[in-house]
DNA sequence: CGAGAGCTTGATGAACATCAAGAGGCGTGG
DNA sequence: CCACGCCTCTTGATGTTCATCAAGCTCTCG
């Protein structure tokens, strides 16, 4: 077998959806031989913008992106980080314009995958259809876990309720582990997809680091007291629907 | 035919599938033998509960229901506010555990249909399978529309927004017309909606009153200077990816 | 006509935003 | 190798938007 890196891309989808259901060898094949188009981005680059018509989505293989709108005067609001084996824009098969932009945070390796494919895919093999909607159903549990955050918890709260979700998040898929994950992301972004300004992100992260709850240096996290962070955020795993299974 | 309830239940399904996607008479004669049952519920009575892994999905044939979830002491959020023809509880499809629940708002009409139809519908009929997983992604657009606001708008602006986008999924099923629509919900819920207490509700909605924006008695709302706003909540109708077509 | 839910108003305080300025890190180019 | 610039983080001072508490009012409906 070629060792080429579309086909490996693909693999990683193989083993994202087969973590959710097992697949048939049928369907195995069927993903793996969808075509798609690897790149390697820069940080801080857009992939779709608010307001495009795409007409291909994309995996994430590597780094990390984040979905955001701008609005009014150089305000922002992010919904969304997103780390390897996530499809960020998956929404746009059938909403067919974009209502806000995604971009990269880090450098960041990703697969662009046709609409057409995807649809096709979902139609021959409903079972694939039905994991990848699902997918966008644990996206929309998310946004409702972090409505949840912005109007109802307190900073430290929604600080301590993020660094849950993406460990968990990364832990699911193999990239974190001993309560330890890489978290590249600025103060800044966490303030905007929290609903804070940077300033008391960073007030709120001394308190952490000064009671001993985390240790946050470059884009390294450490959960040093998780049943305290669980506590004070009500931190419920339920809404990522992390259904542990044996990868296919 | 036979003038039964349930019979009009599917009806309007069909009616709002249409909408969105032309159906063919196949489609559309599948839809309508669907087994569904309906029942009268009172105002304020849970639907599906927080934990709860339902068999079936219920369709709004009249009155209004919320999505929330009751946190910490005493606290709410409400996630969305549905009205006639939505189906509030799709994600259950794939989603098998309720982390959150559903109830009604007014006393409301419901038609349950088993999520083993649904599933069989958009196998079969891979068209409505998308449709269906489409009003799932607005529903997801909307959540993210909701986060912009309790993230970074006023209370002021928070309010305005919710206002236009109510009149405007209204309209959309032929509730309101004329900038007057129906909004029997309470000050309480607008601010467990948008992250505010009931006081600051109450004072918004004065101001509002004070500049003649808009006349709320009762449950009916006048948006009586819907250029305001929308400027002020920044209100782009995109995000509900209403599109226009004549009903099949 | 009474009871309860929802609305209204005032007083007080807390959690945050905003503004401003400086310190530390890190890559880039001379 | 050092110097420069930029980005991020940090810290302080001040101000605003909202929450909270408490009480009285109004409307509706049985």
């Amino acid at each position: 077998m070629p060792l080429d890196p579309d086909h490996h891309a693909l693999s990683l989808l193989v083993r994202k959806l087969g973590s959710i259901a097992a697949l048939t060898d049928g369907e195995r094949q069927a993903i793996l031989s969808v075509p798609s188009k690897t790149r390697l981005l820069n940080a801080g680059q857009d992939i779709v913008r608010d307001g495009d018509k795409p007409s291909q989505c994309c995996l994430i293989l590597d780094g990390w992106a984040c979905r955001y709108k701008i609005i009014g005067e150089g305000k922002r609001q992010i919904f969304s980080f997103h780390i390897p084996g996530d499809i960020p824009d998956l929404q746009s098969l059938h909403l067919h314009t974009m209502d806000h932009s995604l971009g990269t945070i880090t450098q960041a390796t990703v697969a662009f995958i046709p609409h057409e494919s995807m649809r096709e895919l979902s139609t021959r093999f409903p079972r694939i259809g039905e994991v990848l909607w699902r997918d966008t159903l644990v996206d929309a549990a998310i946004f409702r876990e972090w409505m949840i955050g912005m109007g109802r918890k307190s900073a430290f709260g929604r600080i301590a309720h993020l660094f849950c979700e993406m460990y968990l998040k990364l832990e699911a898929v193999g990239l974190a582990g001993e309560h330890r994950c890489p978290l590249p992301i600025t103060q800044m972004d966490i303030g905007d997809a929290l609903g804070l300004s940077n300033v008391h992100v960073n007030r709120v992260l001394q308190e952490m680091r000064g009671r001993s709850l985390i240790t946050l240096r470059g884009s390294a996290l450490v959960i040093q007291a998780w049943d305290v962070l669980i506590g004070v955020s009500e931190f419920d795993p339920t809404y990522l629907h992390l259904e542990k299974r044996a990868a296919g």
